[in-house]
DNA sequence: ACCTGGTGTTTTATCTGTAAAATATATGGT
DNA sequence: ACCATATATTTTACAGATAAAACACCAGGT
């Protein structure tokens, strides 16, 4: 059986049989398999009434497990400092992250998870796990494995070409 | 040499051991890599003033070769009508897209490309082509082909799985 | 002490996308 | 013919994102 990616291949192979359309078979697919897990994995969030970039941060700051600045969220998460600064006012707002500023320099603060911030992401990040593994479980392990090492090596291209400086 | 959602996975492990976090190795990287192509990709489609979503129109235009209705559209390129509307608008202004009443249901209309619409949209793909194929060269062909067919398994899976039609 | 240039963060203006309502029309049953 | 329901499309109201400007502050040279 066909893909939806592999029938646009063929549509634009009969309209332009000169064209080597084969950069959609990765680039078209990867596309059209984030699309349809984001709008899966996002739904979940939605019902605790946050976004994925919210959830995000409250990650990144779990996983780093100390405080970060702005800009730091900003770069970990690669977001604009723009989007940080309302994601963060919402997240403080709803009291699962603090702020506290520098001692040294009084244009930085540091951000850290609330007690409830820490909860709600220990809770949160189990569940969103077990529910992304259930949407792959139809593919067998091994498989799943050759993907991450074939995404692995893509995305270590890409952040070599693209310059990416890791934060 | 570990890529950036490798370390992820590492921070995770450390702060909760008990935790499977495998999905992030497919689905993390799918978000990560997709975020960096698009930037990529979608830079090039700007300097001609277009989004990625009205090039997808002229291309949806273009491959199937005949007209199509707005609902037509918004099925192929996964969008809601709403932002279709918009899109159609913008692009009947530059006129590369033009707009018939359908002769029974008055409802309908039935778009199609201009002359300019298709010149512009077949000089732009071999450019966007070349510059996706650019983007993945520094991978050898049997490795895209192999992550190709592992997309494309996924992709059939996801789309079984959360109930996509077919247009 | 005072510039100058740079950095960290927030604000502003603007754009895009969506959900829900509104509009216009079609279809089938009575 | 009329009504109820369904469909195609657009409009509206609003949420979210970004780029550019604004703001606040620091650090080094003079």
């Amino acid at each position: 059986m066909e893909d939806i990616v592999a029938q646009v291949m063929r549509q634009w192979e009969r309209i332009h049989p000169e064209l080597d359309v084969t950069p959609i078979a990765v680039i078209g697919r990867l596309n059209r398999c984030v699309l349809l897990l984001q709008q899966a994995t996002d739904a979940p969030l939605r019902e605790h009434g946050l976004t994925r970039p919210e959830f995000d941060i409250l990650g990144t700051l779990r996983r780093l497990d100390r405080e970060l600045t702005p800009s730091q969220i900003a770069r970990e998460t690669f977001a604009s400092g723009a989007a940080v600064t309302k994601r963060v006012r919402f997240l403080e707002e709803r009291e699962l992250v603090s702020r506290r500023p520098d001692d040294r320099d009084r244009r930085v603060s540091h951000l850290a998870l609330t007690e409830q911030g820490r909860l709600l992401i220990d809770r949160l990040l189990p569940e969103q796990l077990g529910y992304e593994g259930a949407l792959l479980e139809a593919m067998a392990p091994e498989r799943q494995g050759e993907l991450a090492d074939l995404l692995g090596e893509l995305l270590l291209l890409l952040e070599g070409r693209l310059g990416v400086r890791q934060p």
